[in-house]
DNA sequence: ATTATCTATAGATCTATAGATAATGC
DNA sequence: ATTATCTATAGATCTATAGATAATGC
């Protein structure tokens, strides 16, 4: 059946939100069109009226992955540049965020699979590292702008590799231990 | 054609190198049965005397990855025990590391492929995670055991989490200074 | 006689396309 | 008339198996 423009839109939207989280929680190749497609209640033959290639919705759905820790806060009427560090880190590096990959930072979700991707995808996650840090960095203490940028890139390191080596642990103790190390980390680089 | 039970350890041993070495490259799903025993100078027919599945070399290709990074100390006559947080960092947040995924850590090459993996690869894994937390304790400074500890787990955090991310960073610049920053931090835990 | 490896292929799955259908919008 | 979505499928690719071949080892 034949849809208008705007719901065209709404529903590439739906197939791109869709997409983000199923592949965060899959990784990049974890997931055929059909069942995204079928996700966002659809069929597959309406996909290529939206995207080239699958490719070119993994390049969306990773663009949407970055924008979605903003959104969120924006949602919940959180000014990210009034977080403090310890704030990051609460949310960050948090039991709910190590258990729901699909809503959380493709830095954690996607790092091998991002680095094995194309420039176009590499671009994105490049540029959302640099916003990443420059965040931090503007929370840190420091005597100079170089220190509070070291501090920023190493607690984004820690963060993202903390959560990343919690999800493989199959001791849930260990991995808790590694989520409240990292934390205690994180928080103390604040100004 | 028939081989002798020592031919065949041989090849098993060549599949497996092989495999690890290239799905640290290309991801746990990022190549097929068929071009592996390609690269191992084989065809596809034999591979299941050798294997009961895919997954089962998955677990053994995950395992000798783990064990690699002991073998090559072990090859250039090093003795990991003598050495430092600092010679750690030297080898592990390198170029030569960041940019040789399949001779590497498969903390910072497949953390989001095991982390979405079954129970057995997750407990080898696991099993790997403790051994290196031990082992960068064994070298760190701290009053008492849980701050050696803390250091261990911050450490590793950082360097697995460090390399993945300047894998992906295609800013070069970025890239090194991540590596660079990452160094300081794993060297300035030693005693 | 047994078996390690080979060639060939069955069956499943995945991307992308073809053609039909029905609602939009000039 | 155009087009967003549907059903159906072509073609490629991947895991696993079947049956042939040739060397091992009792």
């Amino acid at each position: 059946m034949g849809r208008s423009q705007l719901e065209k839109q709404k529903t590439h939207e739906k197939i791109v939100e869709t997409a983000s989280k199923r592949l965060r929680e899959e990784g990049l190749d974890g997931i055929g069109v059909a069942d995204l497609m079928k996700e966002a209640g659809l069929t597959v033959g309406g996909f290529y009226k939206h995207f080239a290639s699958r490719d070119d919705l993994v390049a969306e759905a990773i663009q949407s992955a970055f924008d979605s820790w903003g959104r969120k806060l924006e949602a919940e009427g959180v000014n990210p540049a009034k977080m403090t560090a310890a704030d990051v880190a609460d949310r960050y590096v948090s039991v709910y965020h190590r258990d729901n990959p699909g809503e959380g930072c493709p830095f954690a979700a996607l790092t091998s699979d991002i680095s094995r991707s194309g420039e176009k995808a590499r671009a994105i996650a490049t540029d959302g590292l640099k916003r990443n840090f420059g965040a931090l960095a503007s929370k840190a203490a420091g005597a100079d702008e170089g220190e509070r940028r070291r501090k920023a890139i190493m607690a984004f390191a820690m963060m993202a590799g903390g959560v990343g080596l919690a999800r493989i642990s199959s001791d849930e103790a260990m991995s808790a231990e590694i989520l409240e190390t990292v934390r205690g980390f994180v928080a103390s680089i604040d100004q």
